[in-house]
DNA sequence: TACACGTGGGA
DNA sequence: TTCCCAAGTGT
């Protein structure tokens, strides 16, 4: 039952190959490790449609390894500016330079892991996909195809490897890995699953139920909290006054607005030139743009023709495209 | 173990 | 508008 439920998988997955920029044809390896692993840390909680741009723009600017790693920090994260979740960025120029200082890619998962940005999921990916090592890949694309094939209401990621493993053909481990993953992304959905279209329906638990959608139970999610901060606006000459934020936490490393730290409450009597509200993972904030006259601290005074070219996380890009706007009007 | 850590798109 | 969430990792 099991190797059935496998081939009809990944007959499935290369039935409906989608080619992506990152991928190799199903049944060729090995991919190049230096592309897998790229797109492997891109894909970290972040979306094939927002990735694949992003990926096809730092392989023709960086076409392996040796050249990203080659490249400064800033040139980096710049080019990672808008991507979301600095620190892969942080890790990806360590992991860079410490493979291209090794001479290549560790092979072996357990290898892998010890690279920065590289953790049980990544590792395993890359050694199945990369290098044809035979493990289970698991993130919760996998999570949820298990649990729902299973019907496990509760998803321990340790059983699921095992559930995965014991499925997993000999033979092209890393198109069972990326079959399950696109079963996951395209099928096995989170909500309204198309299970009249998976290769698996035969085979499924939680399908049997009625209510497939069921599994695996989600957490309730946390109440995120409301925050204030303050940009300060500072130009002349058409330049803006950028500084480069702390090398860690919160958009560490990235070039922003100076401004104040971040706090619950509500600013009062401020002159502001545009307020911009923005949700991060765990809070949404109000930042308060408002007028400085001369810059206090370390930083750089950019053209705002060349704003752009700045690296500019989404929180300051918007502050800026909305601070200009009004700017603009009083300036008529 | 639980929390910190971004963003944009779809329902 | 609001909520959900997408190929996780580090601490």
């Amino acid at each position: 039952m099991t190797a059935n439920a496998a081939r009809r998988l990944i007959q499935h997955y290369v039935d409906n190959f989608r080619r992506l920029p990152w991928r190799a044809s199903p049944g060729n390896l090995p991919a190049d490790p230096y592309r897998v692993w790229l797109s492997e840390v891109m894909l970290q909680q972040t979306t094939v449609a927002t990735v694949a741009p992003r990926f096809e723009r730092f392989v023709a600017r960086w076409p392996t390894v040796e050249a990203l790693a080659a490249a400064s920090d800033e040139e980096i994260l710049s080019g990672w500016a808008g991507l979301g979740y600095y620190a892969r960025a942080r890790n990806l120029i360590a992991c860079a330079r410490e493979v291209a200082r090794r001479g290549g890619f560790p092979t072996t998962t357990a290898d892998l892991r010890k690279l920065p940005g590289i953790g049980a999921y990544t590792s395993a990916a890359i050694a199945a996909i990369a290098f044809g090592e035979r493990v289970a890949a698991v993130d919760t694309n996998v999570e949820r195809v298990i649990a729902r094939l299973h019907g496990l209401e509760r998803a321990d990621k340790a059983a699921i490897s095992a559930l995965a493993l014991e499925m997993m053909p000999l033979e092209h481990p890393g198109d069972f890995v990326q079959a399950m993953m696109d079963l996951g992304a395209t099928i096995c959905r989170p909500r309204a699953p198309r299970c009249h279209s998976c290769p698996l329906e035969s085979d499924c638990t939680a399908l049997a139920t009625g209510n497939p959608e069921a599994f695996p139970k989600r957490p309730p999610r946390a109440v995120r909290p409301h925050r204030h901060g303050l940009a300060f606006w500072i130009v002349r000459n058409g330049k803006v006054w950028l500084v480069r934020r702390p090398p860690k936490g919160l958009l560490g490393g990235m070039a922003a607005l100076p401004g104040s730290e971040w706090s619950d409450a509500q600013p009062t009597g401020l002159q502001t030139i545009a307020t911009v509200h923005h949700v991060f993972t765990h809070f949404s904030l109000d930042l308060h743009v408002t007028a400085r006259g001369e810059p206090e601290s370390h930083g750089w005074w950019q053209p705002l023709d060349r704003i752009e070219e700045a690296g500019l996380p989404t929180l300051y890009r918007k502050a800026i495209g909305a601070a200009l706007a009004n700017h603009d009007q009083l300036a008529v």
